[in-house]
DNA sequence: TGTAATACCGACCAACCGGTCGCTATACAA
DNA sequence: TTGTATAGCGACCGGTTGGTCGGTATTACA
C-alpha cells in the first residue's frame, strides 16, 4: 500500500475512535491512553501522527465533526422544494436516528460546546464555525423558501435561524433521558404547529 | 455562634463557592483543590464537612441549584395571569440575567446534564428530578390556562412544555457565543410569534 | 478549670494525566 | 543487499488527581 495512503487510513482510524470516546465520555474525561487502549496502540505511534491531544481533537472537528453536521442537518435542506417541509423532514430523521441510537449523549456539537465554552478558546472557534455554517445555510433556506412563495415575506429569516437551532439543540439534550421517542413526537408536533405559523397566509386559512 | 449553626455556614460558603466553579470550569475539570484556594482553606476541613467530592456537588445540587430553578423558571408562571404573557415575561427575564451575566457559560442545569450524562448515572438522578419538576409545573401552568381561557382547549400541554424547554435549553447554549443580546432578541420575537398560536381563536383574530 | 467534641490543618499516598525519548520493525528505492 | 524514511513500541517523567490520617486549635459545657 502506498505510504500516505496508509498514513491517513490509519490517521482515520485513530479519528473515528477519538469521536466515538470524546463523544460518550467527555473530552477531558477521555485519556489519550483510553483511546490506545481502544485502538490497541502504543503511545509513541499516537504522538508519531498528532503533535497534542487538542491537535488530535481538532483534526477530529474539522474531518468528522463538519461533514456529519453537513451530512445531517445542512443538505436535506438545501432544495427547492416547499422549505418547511423540507426543515420538518430535516429535523424529523435527525431524531430518529437519535432515538434509535443505542447510547445517545445528546447533539455532539452542543455537547463539546458545553465542555469548551470558557476554557479553551482555540477548540472553540472551531466548533463555533461549524454552528455559523449551520445558521447561514438555515438563513438562505428561508429565505429561498420566501422567494419561491412558500414562507411569508415578513418573516425574520434570522430569528428563525435561531429559534430552530435553540429548539434542535435542547431537545438533543432533553431526549437523552428516558422516553424519547415520547418527547421526539411532542416536539415534532409543535414544531410542525411553529412552522405553520411562517407560511404564506391566505384569507381564508386561519379562521377557525 | 452555636456550632450547628457555624456548620450550616461554612458548608454553605463552601456550596457556594463550588457551583460557581463547577459551572464555570465543569466538574471534572475542577479539581478539590481547587475550591479549598478559592476558600484558602485545607483539605482536611473539606473532608470533615463533604464525604466526597461527589458527595459535595450533590448536596450543591439539591441546596443551591434546585432552588435557583425555582426561583427563576418555575414561581414566575405559578400565578393566575394570563398564562402565556407569565411565560414570556419568564423567559425574558432569564435570559436578561443571561445576557448582563459577564462570564456566561450557559444553562447552568443544561451543562451539568451534558456533563454527566452516560458518566455518573447517580448525579444524573438528581439533575433529571430538576427537569422534571419544571417539566410538570409548566404543564399544569399550560393546563391552568387553558382553564382560565387564555389558552386553546385543543393545544397539548405535555408538547408545548417539551417544546418550551427545549428551546430555552437550546438558545442558553447559543447565548454563550458573541452577541448574545441580538440572539436573545431574536429568539424571544420567535417565541412570541410561537405563543400567538397557542392562543384561543377568535373569528376574526387570524385574518390577514 | 478540666474535658470532650468539633473544626481545621497539611504532609502524604497511589493512581492517573499528557507528553518525551531511545529504541526496533517494516517497507520501499537504489 | 543495503540505506533510509516511516510506523510503531513502551518505559519513563514531572505534575495533578481524589482521598487519608495523625495531629492541633477552638469551642461548649460540667
Amino acid at each position: 500500500m502506498d505510504k500516505t495512503l496508509k498514513r491517513m487510513a490509519t490517521m482515520q482510524r485513530m479519528q473515528v475512535t477519538g469521536l466515538y470516546l470524546f463523544y460518550s465520555k467527555g473530552y477531558y474525561n477521555t485519556s489519550v491512553d483510553d483511546v490506545l487502549k481502544e485502538l490497541s496502540m502504543s503511545k509513541g505511534a499516537f504522538y508519531h501522527h498528532f503533535k497534542s491531544k487538542e491537535d488530535f481533537f481538532i483534526q477530529i472537528i474539522e474531518n468528522l465533526l463538519v461533514r456529519k453536521i453537513y451530512t445531517v442537518l445542512i443538505e436535506p435542506i438545501e432544495g427547492h422544494e416547499h422549505t418547511l417541509d423540507l426543515i420538518n423532514s430535516c429535523f424529523e430523521d435527525a431524531l430518529e436516528t437519535a432515538v434509535h441510537n443505542e447510547l445517545d449523549y445528546g447533539f455532539v456539537l452542543s455537547n463539546f460546546i458545553n465542555e469548551f465554552n470558557g476554557r479553551n478558546e482555540r477548540v472553540m472557534k472551531h466548533l463555533n464555525n461549524i454552528l455559523k455554517v449551520w445558521e447561514v445555510n438555515l438563513v438562505s433556506a428561508i429565505q429561498r423558501g420566501k422567494f419561491n412563495g412558500y414562507i411569508n415575506r415578513h418573516v425574520d429569516a434570522e430569528g428563525v435561524a435561531v429559534f430552530l437551532m435553540s429548539a434542535y439543540m435542547g431537545v438533543r439534550t432533553l431526549m437523552v433521558e428516558i422516553t424519547p421517542s415520547a418527547r421526539k413526537y411532542r416536539f415534532m408536533s409543535q414544531l410542525r404547529n411553529y412552522l405553520k405559523s411562517l407560511e404564506v397566509k391566505t384569507a381564508t386559512a386561519n379562521i377557525s
